[in-house]
DNA sequence: TACGAGTCCTTGAACTTTAAACAAGAAACC
DNA sequence: GGTTTCTTGTTTAAAGTTCAAGGACTCGTA
């Protein structure tokens, strides 16, 4: 039930398409590999980084950025989180002195966040360790045609829960 | 940084293996995709069935089981969750009304979870606005062949982090 | 320049999750 | 029988997330 028409009935207009037997282990294996999945890289950087793995893609987002630094709202979107979790996550990483933050010149709501050279230093410190994890879990358990069959997949889910149009508070995040 | 090799050294035995351009993109698709998916359902359950995507799942399980009733500790290993996550979790289902306890009779220690008539209730209102949430956003969008690969794919990496063996705290998530 | 609408970011309260510690009972052992 | 050890499930506090509201600023337009 829930997922499944287990009642010998054909489908009509207003029964809603539940899914398939097939499709409903798709489903599961996905929920279950996902929930798995990120408990375990959040246990991992909890305890090699001190931070949970939303956190340290925040810092990886802002290494990568010129001057290893952005501005809140953008920041946001490429983490897929809603500013008000931005918010209280840097500063819960502000707090750890692992970011800073500075008003924006050319705009005054602005804020930039920024790694501090101690940020940049437990990111070289503990990525290496979280890579691996990332790898033994993943990667060295796909072949390449899997690999790449998870990427387009993927890619795809996203692309389609993407950020619709700009909205009261959630701009991305409808 | 951080996934990726960019200093153009060969890789040696102490050097972390890093993730190539390619792995990294379809690693932070995967991420992507996961977080706005999670995000998704997430809204779409606290919005039409008062509850985060997780709980829903354990109303599920329970409406699936013998007698809509798991013991506690098989109910939280099903749902990938731990004991003391279950415990809040049902204690508030308990305060919808959704589920209820009772003492197991053969272990005194024990407890079962039982979907109440309301919970079932609630699921069979709910059940199809989710189940067209997860079609939309996953199902209606791939191929027949992407949908077995996709479960392929979740299915190795699901097995790859279940349970070792019985830990401290986490009998299965080590 | 002044208004209204929209954007940027933060805040506090309510809720959920985690981590560690604990009480009670079962099981294994001698 | 009497330990000792393991298992079950809960509890507490701290940490993280969501939601709704709000202050500050920008922009378009009259």
């Amino acid at each position: 039930m829930a997922y499944m028409n287990t009642a010998p009935i054909p489908p009509s207009a207003d029964e809603p398409r539940w899914l398939t037997a097939e499709e409903q282990r798709v489903w599961r294996s996905y929920i279950e590999a996902a929930t798995l999945l990120e408990d375990h890289l959040d246990r991992q950087l909890q305890r090699d980084a001190g931070m949970p793995h939303v956190y340290y893609g925040l810092l990886v987002k802002l290494a990568e950025s010129p001057r290893r630094r952005l501005r809140m709202t953008e920041l946001a979107r490429y983490a897929k989180i809603t500013r008000s979790r931005l918010s209280h996550a840097v500063a819960r990483l502000e707090k750890n002195g692992w970011v800073r933050r500075e008003d924006c010149p050319s705009d005054k709501r602005g804020q930039f966040a920024i790694l501090t050279y101690e940020g940049y230093e437990v990111l070289r410190r503990t990525a290496p360790g979280h890579v691996d994890a990332v790898r033994q879990a993943v990667f060295d358990r796909l072949t390449p045609e899997q690999q790449k069959s998870l990427g387009e997949i993927m890619r795809i889910v996203a692309e389609g829960l993407q950020p619709r149009e700009a909205g009261a508070d959630l701009p991305w995040l409808r």
